[in-house]
DNA sequence: CTGAAAGCGCTTACAG
DNA sequence: CTGAAAGCGCTTACAG
């Protein structure tokens, strides 16, 4: 690897002091507009790209670096269209405001990346975090915003779990005959796809998915239908393999259920795809929602009654409010998607 | 923000030279382990994480970042399923190596974009680059793979569309009497949905999108059957309504084409929609193939033939390469998976 | 096994 | 408008 120039370098080949260039394209206020061209022209001749951004960053304190902090590992998140729709959003408003995406994950422990942890000036955090990561930020003072989960004075983005699902259950379900399912992701702490327990019922549970599927309870409630727990599946991730073997484990059951309420569009298209191999028909058999409301979510056969989370829109808002140095703790609508599905 | 505790802080409060401190961290066999052990408890004690990897890039030269250099805006990559498998697959192998990520996109041309360039110790290039992003990091000598172009003596890793496509183009054409149509992305430089010229086909382009479009031409050849430049759709860009409008002007012909060859799974996934709209079976009335086998290729009504790029697996090889400075110049495999649709 | 010191490439107050 | 100099937080060869 060639050495590349310096600074110092540069004001030798071109006998003007480092601060001069520096200034050249930092400051242009702070030299003439001729020899700032002149400055320019010649970095370009000899290959000088400008400033080091490790160096400058050390002088200055500040790196133009936004990391986002994802709560799964990022070769699960690039799989999660929600992730992927969410980040399209957050670069939307970085690039613009030349800011840099570093990518990191609160299921890396290393040193390398407890490290790196120190480049950026400001962070997004998508999910509940495990590990120190969010404590170490908190105490670095730096600017942050929370996404899909919630801590006391930090300014964050959700949206109402609860009343989304409470409102989706009581469309799906129509009465106290309905035979109401539900498969959600990360219920247990366990890594095979299995209902729960009604013990998992009694505790007070803060996790998103928990918040969903007690807005599930509720609207099945005000339906006068009952969700036994054998009828909750759960799921160790959000993949389409385990989902297809919740859909099979519910739908092979004596008493078949005959609305199951997903708690991701990506499962919902898997039940799809399970009852089409069993040769039941969605929704005349047996109604299927999902919840994201995903680009395939329309495009699924049936089309898919689901939740409109607005990934794309929640990026962006984390970015302008992390820009702004906001420290609101908004809730965004969640909507409902009537389609054919259920 | 507070001001974060240097190794010189630190230093000072539990009394050991600064340079043992380092060591600690970095160097485990320069020190007693009980001082090691000591050290690291009081580190954790009063908050202090490790050197910060700014001041360490600086001195040391090494950053242990990796960049993503992609050839659209970052927003756009994050919807692109081919994209998002590749850095799926990158990252899986990278978080192994403990680097970290940096996302770049050659679109952006900003002084602030360049300077970031002066961080990553290793580069991974996805799609041809505009502007001079990839000029200067060679010059940087920094380690470098490029994926989906070429350039001397740059090691590489590509798929060999023309034969790829010859091959789906001679499966999916029978016989001189089909009509076969071809829906690409940037063919020409325009910004409208419509067929190519005569004139178009004259030069000799290196484009990934012309490297298809010749396999086509000569699959199609093979079977007796012309594709005249009237049945080749251009789209400024590779996205679901662009794609349903090419496939609108197609199948509202008179001479309507029976077999559409698609340049990616989801200009295919488009074409379905349309043909559905209009009532027309495919394969029965419109044969349709795509490009890539993205997951939701094998769950589209009906399931598409395509060619499997295996993004992610692409991305695992580049950064295993990147990470053993191999020089090789690798062309993967592309497979014809032969489905419903065509 | 430990510490004092040089220097990585910049930015910025300050003096001229 | 320009330049000399301090210092950002580290790592590392070197001396003890």
């Amino acid at each position: 690897m060639k050495k590349n120039l310096s600074l110092k370098d540069v004001s030798k080949l071109i006998g003007v002091s480092t601060a001069t260039i520096s200034n050249a394209f930092n400051r242009p206020d702070q030299l003439s507009v001729a020899l700032r061209e002149r400055i320019l022209k010649e970095c370009e001749r000899i290959g000088y790209s400008g400033p080091s951004m490790i160096a400058r960053s050390l002088r200055s304190g500040q790196s133009d670096v936004v990391a986002i902090m994802l709560s799964d590992s990022l070769t699960y998140s690039f799989s999660d269209p929600m992730a992927t729709d969410f980040m399209a959003g957050i670069t939307e408003v970085l690039a613009k405001a030349h800011k840099q995406i570093l990518l990191l994950s609160s299921t890396i422990k290393s040193d390398a990346q407890i490290r790196a942890e120190s480049l950026p000036d400001g962070f997004i955090f998508y999910g509940a975090p495990e590990g120190d990561s969010f404590k170490r930020v908190i105490r670095s003072g730096k600017p942050l915003i929370v996404v899909d989960f919630d801590f006391p004075d930090v300014p964050s983005v959700n949206i109402d779990n609860f009343e989304a699902c409470k409102q989706l259950a009581s469309h799906a379900i129509q009465n106290g005959i309905d035979v109401p399912a539900i498969i959600g992701m990360r219920l247990v702490t366990d890594n095979h796809v299995k209902p729960i327990t009604a013990g998992d019922l009694d505790h007070d549970k803060q996790e998103i998915s928990w918040q969903r599927l007690f807005g599930y309870l509720a609207g099945a409630q005000e339906k006068s239908a009952d969700i036994l727990p054998e009828n909750i599946i759960h799921l160790p991730v959000n993949v389409l393999d385990q989902a297809e073997e919740g859909a099979r484990q519910l739908l092979s059951k004596p008493k078949r259920p005959n609305v199951i309420l997903c708690m991701s569009d990506i499962i919902a298209i898997a039940v799809c795809k399970v009852a089409r191999e069993l040769n039941l028909s969605v929704p005349g058999d047996v109604r299927v929602t999902g919840f994201d409301d995903i680009a395939e979510a329309e495009r699924n056969q049936p089309p898919l009654t689901t939740i409109s989370q607005q990934g794309y829109e929640k990026g962006q808002l984390a970015a302008r409010m992390l820009l702004d140095k906001s420290d609101e703790r908004v809730m965004m609508d969640a909507k409902l998607v009537v389609r054919e599905s259920g």
